[in-house]
DNA sequence: TTGACAAGTGTATTTAATACACATATAATG
DNA sequence: CATTATATGTGTATTAAATACACTTGTCAA
């Protein structure tokens, strides 16, 4: 990118909000991405995100670009990274704040077309297009950062905020890590990471017996450092 | 909705590279903070910082702030967390990105005045005055950061570029986490952390019988999550 | 030579992580 | 109504890690 060597070193610079909304679908990581109708990178699929506003922050920002460009609303999100390369975008210096969440697609309406994007669906982690500005970059350490998340947080919560079932929590942790747990010693570990806790009701998952229905607890408190 | 209102709402943004250094004297940990020669927050102290230039990265950026108003370089940093409430600059809309960083201050020589600030020094954690901007709450965040870095990366080695005794880190460790261990389980948690590894050498810390050198591995190797 | 003092090391105990197998609740089938 | 199939729930023995705790050693100074 050739840099207007008139402006200012400082002039001229700009905010990106963006998020790499995860879900998952019969036992498949995906993230949500939509198609750009506009240059640049016209034609080309980007996670969720655009210009931040002045008068919002940076979380309420991403919130209003996911909306207005899927229409999807009540997430949680979380802030992980800035991405600030000095050709990530070639129109003007742009910043990228990064968040990331995860949803449960079934309980929203995904618009697929909007003012700015000919199109939005969810894509498996390992079947993603190539994609726009630096996207590419942030959907990786995003999905390292939930990761990171799903052991000491309760990122999960919106993916399941009716409570889940200790079997298809494992499917979740086993997707998303990529990893398989025995049951019994999954059911121990989870129990330990003090995330989740008990509900007196049942649910059916794969099996004909009813299954233990837990939830996500509303804070987590931090473990000790070393 | 009239297109020139939209457009100012993303005009006249910019973005801040701010960096928290800290350093252990006599046990104590201390963070470097520079005094404002402009304004705004003239006279008010803050940590080191300024306006990210078109043609450098975030870290580069941080980097060169830090050389410029301290004098300070070859330091190794690290990205945590971007801020950007909507008011944290009275001047225009500006994006924090904070790093955090150790080093060790008889080893810099700090430039205590520069043509934007009038004196620059190391102040005790629990001794900090008002800081200018959000600082204080960048601070708070990046001593968070700065506690669950030295225990899963080599952070620490810019504080001990020539090693370190067993009995030094300890010290050190205890300062940061403010906590007190064990000297013969401190020195089994640490090695198991797989940071340090031993050298041939030894040195005097506090005692007459010489300690062993430990040095920062390179790279460290990434944990497994769960 | 001895005393002071911080540095070095080991072991028993408790707690957590892992490996592994049988019992149980419901739906579907005959 | 009894039987079968299947996924869910639970316990225990073993191994590894974390913790609590005490004595030995190397050097300097008196």
């Amino acid at each position: 990118m050739i840099m207007d060597v008139r402006n200012k070193l400082y002039k001229n610079q700009g905010i990106h909000v963006i998020t790499a909304l995860f879900t998952i679908e019969q036992g498949i990581i995906k993230v949500l991405l939509i198609k750009r109708k506009n240059e640049p990178f016209l034609g080309d699929w980007v996670l969720t995100g655009g210009a931040l506003f002045n008068n919002e922050d940076l979380e309420t920002g991403a919130l209003r670009e996911l909306e207005e460009k899927t229409g999807i609303t009540g997430v949680e999100i979380k802030q992980f990274k800035a991405f600030g390369k000095v050709d990530r975008s070639p129109v003007m210096r742009m910043v990228a704040v990064g968040f990331v969440g995860i949803i449960d697609s079934k309980r929203v309406n995904l618009l697929r077309e909007t003012k700015n994007t000919s199109n939005a669906d969810w894509f498996p982690i390992d079947k993603i297009p190539p994609l726009g500005f630096d996207h590419e970059e942030i959907l990786h350490d995003a999905l390292i950062e939930l990761r990171k998340q799903i052991v000491k947080s309760n990122i999960l919560k919106s993916l399941f905020p009716d409570g889940v079932t200790m079997p298809e929590l494992q499917k979740t942790y086993e997707a998303i890590l990529d990893k398989k747990f025995d049951r019994r010693n999954f059911r121990k570990k989870i129990l330990n990471l003090d995330l989740i806790e008990d509900t007196n009701k049942s649910d059916k998952f794969e099996g004909n017996k009813p299954a233990k229905v837990y939830k996500f607890k509303d804070v987590i408190q931090d473990k000790d450092i070393f």
